[in-house]
DNA sequence: AGCACGCCGACT
DNA sequence: GTCGGCGTGCTC
């Protein structure tokens, strides 16, 4: 009998091509981009068929056969295999790894009567929404140009949508989506958002400007069925807009023609375990292959996409204006506690605002990036605070719990009666969470209707939708939270937000805080007055609570001008050699011994040299214990981009030669150093 | 990564 | 005499 053999990718760490014999008549081999069923070790695996050939180097003894071909379903595209190829080499990692975990796991476990059956499902008619078609608002003048740009933009072409939040970015995005429809018969649009809990609001949208023309999701809290229809769906181009997170950049999408990245500059975008790749960065690289336009939205868009506007690398187009009729921007009033010493947190000023609301039945948000109740308990007698034993981190009070908890390993215990160390009973909390915040609002005003959102308040499913819609009917009068009120809601009756302690983020060692500072304020504050004042919305305020008044960073609040802010830090950037200006890896290690960490970043450090890369010596991670594993950095970086991709691919090899005990791994392109 | 094989301490 | 600890090494 005839046979070829398969050169089949599959999801491990090491070497993740292998080959297999396939009995089959010459002429019938199966395509590369098929999936196949192998034994793999003593187990079976679903491995993804990356070449068809007839000769291998491997000992004939060893081959297996494989076991099956899923000829039922269309093979992946050469241009999908080059996405995946081109993130693990960009990223240092296996293919298999990278290809196969993108695949819903269904399509790896299921039997084949399974997956005949979902097929058949999607073939007899997908779950295609009708209704009554909604027409699309008519735009402004600088959307329509924004929209027409994006619509007819032919081959290659990045475009930076710039525009603060209100200004109607979605609907430039509608309108440059129907274009495309319009003009591609069977064209296939994929829209990216960072949060799960965006989708909804905008997939509604879509629905109803798109009656008939059918959307799949893809999203990480999917059922594994609902999750492969809607990845079939895509794959075979029924669906034609694709709406998801980060993960659905390696959806299959064989009639891609536009990809839309919205919130562009979101950390989210970044997955941060595992393969830790930019879905924003490989939207990019994906829409180049194809020739395809990719729109990038933000109010406040990274450096790195700033960067490329300015350099002309990328298309910017600018809204600037809020999109509803004579809505504008709130004003930004920055309240110095240094002189209006607060209370519970509050100065008078903000204090007098938020009575103010209540007494006009407006709605007001305190914003606090801080769950729990206080952040730290401490003995005032001894001096003794609540550390975590297995991180270099705080225990933090949650009062309604009666518990301290550690963020980082979720550690528990019950609040302690007396200083674990001198016995004294009085121990105080330091510093101020959500928790504690509403505790003291709801003395100051007993009468009014205050709601805490944040991840402690929204554990069980769907309790945060709730939350959501509770605001949204005007059952509360005072919503305070943390970052997650911050995205995405328009909160109508919504006409004062309240920033209480923004300033940590301004002296932290991460250079990239000040940037996420402003984009976090930007975006929470662009949670305030979007409805027009002719339809009876009043002038909208931002307070901001700062002991750093005549921080520039404040001033371009205040003044909503983002361009100077950004091309201020852009040059700072430059003048000190870092990204955009510079490429970064970062190599980590952990391990119980932070000295084994180390001694294993300083043989990789000597183990590599290079012209045009700089390696930096090992230092601990400014977190170094969490869970009791010891933790250390090595940061490597180049002016070249190619020259540290050629630098990276040699010394990984070495590195493995190296056959450490240290656990470790590689970053590219690294957000938090 | 899994999952074997493999060589040394406490149990029916 | 076995059960099982997790150290080393392979998977076409």
């Amino acid at each position: 009998m005839a046979f070829c053999i398969l050169h089949i990718a599959l999801d491990t760490p090491l070497n993740s091509g292998f080959d297999y014999r396939w009995p089959c008549a010459p002429g019938e081999e199966p395509a590369v981009g098929q999936l196949a069923l192998v034994n793999f070790g003593n187990r079976e695996v679903v491995g993804l068929i990356i070449a068809v050939r007839h000769a291998t180097e491997v000992p004939l003894d060893k081959l297996k056969d494989a076991l099956a071909v899923r000829g039922q379903l269309a093979p992946l595209t050469a241009a999908w295999l080059a996405l995946a190829a081109f993130a693990a080499d960009y990223y240092q990692r296996p293919l298999g790894e990278v290809a196969l975990p993108g695949l819903p796991k269904n399509l790896r476990t299921l039997t084949t009567v399974a997956l005949d059956r979902a097929l058949k499902k999607l073939a007899k008619g997908a779950p295609v929404h009708d209704g009554a078609p909604c027409g699309m608002p008519a735009l402004n003048s600088a959307q329509q140009d924004a929209a027409d740009a994006i619509g007819g933009a032919v081959g290659f072409t990045p475009l930076l949508l710039y525009g603060v939040t209100g200004s109607g970015k979605t609907e430039v995005y509608l309108q440059a989506c129907a274009q495309v429809l319009a003009r591609e018969a069977d064209g296939q649009i994929l829209i990216l958002v960072p949060e799960i809990n965006l989708t909804p609001q905008l997939e509604g949208n879509i629905r109803a400007r798109f009656p008939g023309v059918m959307l799949a999701t893809l999203h990480s809290s999917l059922s594994e069925g609902e999750r492969m229809l809607h990845w079939l769906a895509a794959h075979q181009g029924q669906a034609r807009i694709v709406l998801g997170t980060r993960l659905a950049i390696l959806a299959s999408l064989p009639h891609l023609k536009l990809i839309v990245v919205d919130e562009e500059h979101d950390p989210s975008y970044k997955q941060q375990e595992g393969l830790r790749y930019s879905a924003r960065d490989l939207a990019v690289w994906r829409a180049r292959q194809l020739g395809i336009p990719i729109v990038l939205g933000s109010a406040t868009p990274s450096l790195e996409t700033w960067h490329h506007a300015h350099s002309g690398r990328y298309r910017k187009l600018e809204l600037r204006e809020r999109a509803v009729k004579d809505a504008v921007l709130p004003r930004v009033t920055l309240l110095d506690m240094e002189r209006d010493k607060p209370v519970d947190g509050i100065t008078k000023q903000l204090m007098a605002a938020l009575r103010q609301r209540l007494e006009r039945g407006e709605q007001s948000l305190l914003f606090l990036n801080r769950r729990g109740y206080a952040p730290v308990i401490s003995c005032e007698a001894c001096g003794w605070i609540s550390e975590c034993t297995r991180c270099t981190s705080f225990m933090v009070l949650h009062k309604p719990e009666h518990r301290l908890r550690c963020h980082h390993c979720s550690l528990e215990l019950r609040i302690p009666r007396h200083c674990p160390t001198c016995g004294n009973v009085d121990l105080q909390p330091l510093g101020r969470g959500t928790q504690r915040v509403e505790e003291g609002l709801q003395q100051l005003f007993p009468e009014a209707r205050i709601l805490r959102i944040d991840a402690d308040s929204t554990r069980r499913k769907g309790s945060a939708q709730a939350a959501f819609d509770s605001v949204h009917r005007g059952e509360v009068d005072i919503l305070i939270g943390t970052q997650m009120v911050a995205k995405g809601h328009d909160f109508k009756k919504l006409t004062l937000v309240g920033i209480l302690n923004p300033d940590t983020a301004l002296f932290s060692q991460d250079y990239r805080a000040s940037e996420r500072l402003f984009a976090q304020l930007m975006q929470v504050a662009g949670r305030a007055g979007r409805a027009a004042r002719s339809e009876g919305g009043s002038a909208s305020e931002v307070l901001v609570q700062t002991r750093y008044a005549a921080h520039p960073l404040y001033a371009a609040v205040v003044n909503h001008d983002y361009d100077r802010f950004a091309t201020a830090l852009l040059e700072e950037r430059r003048q000190a050699a870092l990204p955009p200006y510079m490429y970064q890896a970062l190599l980590r290690a952990e391990a119980r011994e932070l000295a084994l960490a180390i001694a294993f970043l300083e043989q990789a450090r000597d183990c590599g040299a290079h012209e045009g890369i700089t390696i930096n010596d090992p230092i601990p991670m400014t977190m170094t214990r969490v869970f009791n594993v010891e933790r250390a950095q090595l940061l490597v970086e180049s002016a070249s981009r190619p020259a540290l991709q050629g630098f990276l691919r040699q010394w990984l090899a070495s590195l493995r030669a190296l056959k450490s005990r240290v656990k470790w791994s590689l970053e590219v392109d690294p957000l938090d150093i």
